[in-house]
DNA sequence: ATCTAAACTGGAATGATTCCGAAATGGAAA
DNA sequence: TTTCCATTTCGGAATCATTCCAGTTTAGAT
């Protein structure tokens, strides 16, 4: 089992010494309930909303945020558009269209032959994107402080 | 052969009636010389203006945006982070490390395992992340207008 | 009931990217 | 070669998702 539950994430936010909130329980429920749409800060602003009066957009991004460091879920992250949240931990494909926005989960058998999966769930492939993250070799070697660090705003190299 | 050129890419620009101006050849050889650091737009802006006196970040940022709609060289986009340009047009795996931001190739053999991959290349896997961008069976059916669209920026389904 | 570190808040700041109208110019046509 | 105009360039303002901040509230331990 890898997909986010409200119990589930209650759970484990208790494991981890952190604060039950109305707010966070909305938020999950928010994040449960539309998972399946990979939404939004804005989504899940909006809907957190509904079950809690006057959730400030800065607590949305902040838990949402604080959940991804955590591990609770996942965020897709994407320039210009809002970063979309992710509640199926496991590893699989995301089918992002270019057109509409949507993103469906593809599941990847044991073995892959990536095209062609993707053509058989209807999916016109125009572009792949697969990255490792991670530390390279010589990061690993100097590793003072392999604390989950943002990536650097700035420099190349 | 499926790595850029500077002549390969002035020839480009002629093919698709696109000017060649001298601001275009700073940015095609800033981009040649530097296609294996993933260069970002200001290490491009910055090597361009080497090369020919005053080129305006917007005119960079406009003709990596053109490059990148042609298809000439591949964008890779990020979150708070500056996008990189890729102009290896060959399908593999970018090793991008969280600590240093650099973006390593990876060519994958004909056969993928890809964990094992990476670590064959000295590369500590942390999270992975693989995204085939085109259109889902909903918009291919009702393919009015197929256009290179950019996402939309707003709303989910 | 008390207390404090953690969480929440709204508004300001950030920063990569886009947008804009005006000026410059590549290169086709004469 | 000169002319001409669609394309390209320019710089400054605008955008907008996200982050930051300083003050306030609160969950939950004691
Ligand atoms: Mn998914
Ligand atoms: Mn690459
Ligand atoms: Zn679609
Ligand atoms: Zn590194």
């Amino acid at each position: 089992m890898e997909t986010i539950t409200r119990e589930g994430l209650i759970r484990q936010l208790k494991e981890k010494g952190l604060k039950i909130t109305p707010q966070r329980i909305a938020i999950i429920e928010a994040l449960v309930e539309n998972r399946l749409l990979h939404p939004g800060t804005n989504l899940i602003h909006a809907e957190a909303r509904k079950k809690t009066k006057n959730i400030s957009l800065s607590t949305v991004y902040a838990t949402l945020g604080e959940f991804s460091q955590q591990g609770l879920i996942k965020s897709l992250e994407f320039d210009r558009m809002e970063n979309r949240y992710e509640g199926d931990l496991e590893e699989h494909i995301n089918l992002v269209c270019r057109h509409c926005g949507k993103i469906t989960d593809y599941h990847i058998p044991p073995s892959i032959e990536p095209k062609d999966i993707a053509r058989r769930a209807g999916f016109l492939v125009m572009d792949a994107r697969m990255e490792y993250y991670g530390y390279c070799r010589d990061c690993t070697m100097k590793r003072k402080d392999l604390n989950v660090a943002r990536q650097p705003k700035k420099g190349v190299a």
